[in-house]
DNA sequence: AGTGAAACGACCGTAGA
DNA sequence: TCTACGGTCGTTTCACT
């Protein structure tokens, strides 16, 4: 359910063909196999192994990725939690919360950061309020409203359905 | 290249069928139509067209992400950005860092949260130093560098070739 | 790890409810 | 906006390099 446990131990050396079969599938997930096969040099059989291979090692995954804005959630945020006790358990607490689509623990001046996805002000006021703040061991929040997304790419941790 | 120009206006209402092909969409972005179709109750030329519609504006993308961990990218932190002057112009600056991957303008006490994605520390001070704190206008940085990753869903900006 | 060929299944356009 | 259907193209399997 949460994205603990992420293996690498020895990062993965992928040569030219993989990298450029991954940015062909970066532009458009659903591109058939023999068109990658053409701009890449391959045949198509031999595209589709690697990306077989790609997607069962973990290194990739093709998904659908929808725009929140687009969805009516024009209010995002990045809150940044202190905490006292198990950070890990602030973490796990706020992973529950299917409005919040991004948790890390990090080091330094916040223990946890958040990121929000709400319908509107109140919706947030609402979450922060009565859904993060009252999380045992959360001693105090920290919000930063996005105003415009400049720059945006996507790597990848549990790519899942959001219960809204 | 950037992300400016999110037109929402008036939010997409999706009915239930068409989140369904979404959820479908998000565990495996290369399932046949026939067999969402089957999934969802439609026939296959119905579900095409509702995805046609739904990549066509712009609410769905259907694309590859990769795990910058698996890629020997072990150290990931969110910069939280003070600056004066056009912070847009800072936040510009910022994206066309092959390293940072996601750049939004904030309202709080940073102007700018870019999250930059690393192979080791090295990376990440040389990052710091020489190219974030040398942009104008950048007046002070303020690291959090990321622990354990416990939740991530995917919503999007730019989904495109992050050439590293 | 790669190619090539034949059988199969998916995708696309069009017609019609 | 949906279903139905046929032509085309992509995918799969397998034998081979």
């Amino acid at each position: 359910m949460t994205n603990t446990g992420r293996s690498p131990a020895r990062p993965v050396q992928l040569d030219e063909v993989s990298k450029a079969i991954i940015e062909q599938l970066q532009v458009d997930g659903r591109r058939s196999y023999a068109d990658i096969g053409k701009a890449v040099g391959l045949s198509e059989a031999a595209v589709r192994q690697r990306v077989q291979k790609l997607t069962e090692s973990g290194v990739m995954q093709i998904v659908a990725v929808t725009d929140p804005m687009q969805l009516g959630f024009t209010r995002q945020a990045m809150i940044g939690v202190r905490a006292s006790g198990d950070t890990r358990e602030v973490a796990a607490r706020l992973a529950e919360i299917p409005e919040i689509d991004y948790v890390v623990l990090t080091a330094g001046s916040f223990d946890v950061l958040a990121e929000v996805v709400c319908e509107d002000d109140a919706q947030l006021i609402a979450l922060l309020n009565e859904r993060i703040r009252s999380i045992p061991g959360v001693q105090s929040t920290e919000s930063f409203v996005y105003l415009m997304l400049q720059k945006q790419f996507y790597n990848w941790g549990t790519v899942r359905n959001r219960e809204s």
